[in-house]
DNA sequence: TTGATCAATTAGTTTTCTTCATGGACTCGC
DNA sequence: GCGAGTCCATGAAGAAAACTAATTGATCAA
């Protein structure tokens, strides 16, 4: 029988790089690996690793199970982590996905009403998936996924939570800032910033520039909002950015929102859960107190 | 630390509804296992099921345990089968998920040779997946999924193999059996007969009929082709298949394919696969089997 | 060549698992 | 309401497994 121990040892034995120091890590001395390897291979009838010299090298067969390693113990740890919390009484934790970077400026918001009223759930927040945020909800990676792209797909389900536009956002006395708002051509001679993700991702190209054919004079990346924006504000650039988001920095940073095209860019914020979960108490919450939260309103009535 | 046993017995137990019978199954004493449960709640911390006099019940730390079981051990299971295949000197065994009805006439004619071809790969088809193919592919409940409706998502594959046009099949002699074409109010005089799928996966109704606000006299469900096509040709109904499929069966039952609107519907079959088995060497071959095979080629041509 | 490092092996010990035997608790039918 | 039949829990003892210590042989780098 594959136990679990062996998918351990197949992971820590490729993160260590050797029997010895995965053993040390595991707390056994090199022995008794020795030994529950030699039996797992007898029992499973292939070799996991092939010996070259004193090298281990994993085998086509032992590159499956390394594989199916790190997608299922993960899984049991986390089990592990809720029976734990179900011990001490508490519900359990929230694992929030998120697929934009704006999301989390958004989130931030929603996860501390969250935590007052619910004190016996944890939130943990993730950004990066191996395979995506719809890969990381099917295999049991994250709980909720906060994401601008919905998805109709058996299993999962999406709803739209909050809606905003998508501005342009320029610093003090930029010559675009007094425009009502921004045909496209105008973006050929700005240095646009953006968030380090594929072109494709970004609206304000696949919205914006593509379908007009224009491309920014340079094109610069940076990973925070708040750097993004002083660079904004001391005109090294312009970027695309939530109205919402900028307005609420106009009191430190002297930026200003200006509407990209006639109609401006129209963007959502969906949430998706597992179906199987939906139903759960403290997932239906979040996703409700998401949807009806004052802020929220607010930001539809302004 | 939660061990693959006591998955098996959280999933045993509830698939037998008692420890007693589920230690027959797992060929243990009732002792052995009653032991072993009472332990692991001790280490988990927390009930697993509640003793309701002397029926079990599962706590809600259960149901979790359950459901990890319940998509961790197929794995599992899989996994061993695959290292009985490669101790054996077989490569693997492609599971093929199919999401169309159509496509199942249509991968038997790809699988075939490459059965042939391929003499150390296993090919196992699966047509029910509990979150939808994509669900089945993240989840490694599949290797390869045959679907009309792909998916641009990080960590999938998709790729188009094969082009064909969705016709209209009538019966012998029948009044719409002559038109070049067919347009959509012809059909609100029609029995409408389809394979059993949400009205919104059917071609035939979101891009023919829907579109122009018309609905077939009835609606009838069916499930195998053969069946559908005698119905057809005993002129209880039309239907809407493939057209190759329909020149395929023309031979053993009276039936014609009409195409549908001026200018038909156009459908592609897409071959999706996870980002990390792109490279295995028998999965790549049976998506350039598929694409390439003379059959599919001559289809073009003719 | 030498010293260091690593995996394999043997033998002995410790821990874990399983069974047997038994008792209490619940359910069903009479 | 009483007994037969089930079902789960438990304690003790034996069987099986996993682990350790000590040692060997191989490989690698200086």
């Amino acid at each position: 029988m594959l136990e679990r121990t062996h998918l351990t040892i197949i992971r820590e034995v490729d993160r260590q790089g050797s029997l010895t120091a995965a053993a040390n890590v595991l707390c056994l001395t090199q022995s008794a690996l020795s030994h529950t390897v030699k039996k797992m291979e007898q029992q499973l009838g292939t070799a996991v690793w092939d010996r070259e010299g004193r090298k281990l090298r994993l085998t086509q067969a032992g590159q499956y199970l390394l594989a199916l390693a790190n997608r299922v113990l993960p899984q049991m740890e986390h089990a592990e982590e809720r029976m734990k919390q179900y011990a001490q009484g508490q519900r359990g934790t929230l694992r929030i996905g998120m697929e934009c970077h704006p999301c989390y400026q958004w989130l931030l918001k929603v996860v501390s009403p969250y935590l007052a009223r619910w004190p016996d759930v944890d939130v943990d927040v993730k950004q990066k998936f191996q395979f995506g945020g719809i890969g990381a909800l099917f295999g049991y990676d994250i709980d909720i996924l906060v994401t601008p792209d919905p998805l109709r797909k058996p299993g999962l389900r999406f709803e739209p939570v909050f809606d905003y536009e998508q501005v342009l956002v320029v610093g003090p006395g930029h010559r675009l800032a007094q425009l009502p708002f921004i045909p496209p051509e105008e973006l050929a001679d700005e240095v646009l910033i953006t968030y380090p993700v594929e072109i494709d991702r970004l609206d304000i190209y696949n919205q914006f520039l593509m379908p007009a054919n224009v491309m920014p004079k340079r094109h610069k990346v940076i990973e925070t909002t708040d750097i993004m924006l002083q660079m904004v504000a001391s005109g090294r650039g312009v970027a695309a950015l939530p109205r919402w988001l900028v307005e609420e920095y106009a009191g430190k940073v002297a930026i200003s929102p200006v509407r990209l095209g006639k109609r401006g860019i129209a963007k959502q914020i969906f949430l998706g859960v597992r179906e199987t979960d939906a139903a759960i108490d403290y997932l239906k919450a979040f996703v409700e107190l998401a949807r009806e939260s004052d802020w929220n309103a607010a930001q539809k009535a302004g």
